[in-house]
DNA sequence: ATATTTAATCGCAATATTACGATTAAATAT
DNA sequence: ATATTTAATCGTAATATTGCGATTAAATAT
């Protein structure tokens, strides 16, 4: 075992894992942040950022980008990374419905 | 290696990690989402719900509770789980930050 | 008292994640 | 042409996660 059965799930439910299990790791949280706050996204600037090893801070790079919260463009001898802005809206208002649904509070079954 | 090294992050970095990886499993997901949306909540209707064995889901129930998402309570035979509200309302606002740092799109660095 | 129901925990196997050093590939300097 | 810089990938070790069946513990029925 050791693998998630997917099949058991609704599309969204499983889309909503999908991005936090991406997110699930302070470095890649370190990561978003440093994106979101700085100008700099050269791949070294993000390592720094990280503090691992450049090969972990690739990895977790590369997970991001495949979950759509970041993309990278090539620019000479470095790679810039910057937030996919139209993935990250639609995260946004995912994770935005989902914690939105605790609402009524009339059920007391607890 | 296979351990996460959280010393290097800030507390924040760290709990939006944890938070998302008790999220980051679409059983855990379809937990919550069925404890949102229904009045039942005994673990019983939860293991029908995500379609796992009892074992395995009292085990996703018990990482959403580490995580403080629910709370459970023992109910004669049964076991009573519900969304802790109080956590709840403080983990929403901690996401829509951090999906809310995304606005100054005047950064065109890719 | 004994049986039944419910849910947590244990033990185990399969797989995934995290981390690093070493290597590779591509672009740019010298 | 050769060296340097940058970042991806490979290989590997340590650890974590996922899932299930079996067992255990506690409450309630019989």
């Amino acid at each position: 075992m050791g693998v998630a059965k997917k099949e058991l799930f609704t599309k969204e439910q499983n889309q909503i894992a999908a991005i936090a299990k991406a997110l699930s790791h302070p470095a890649r949280i370190a990561i978003v942040q440093a994106l979101l706050k700085s100008d700099a996204c050269v791949c070294g600037y993000l390592v720094e950022q990280t503090g691992l090893a450049q090969s972990t801070t690739s990895q977790h790079l590369k997970e991001l980008k495949n979950a759509g919260i970041i993309k990278g463009s090539v620019e000479g001898v470095n790679v810039c990374y910057c937030i996919d802005e139209k993935n990250w809206n639609k995260y946004k208002q995912l994770f935005n419905k989902f914690f939105a649904a605790f609402e009524n509070t009339d059920k007391q079954c607890c």
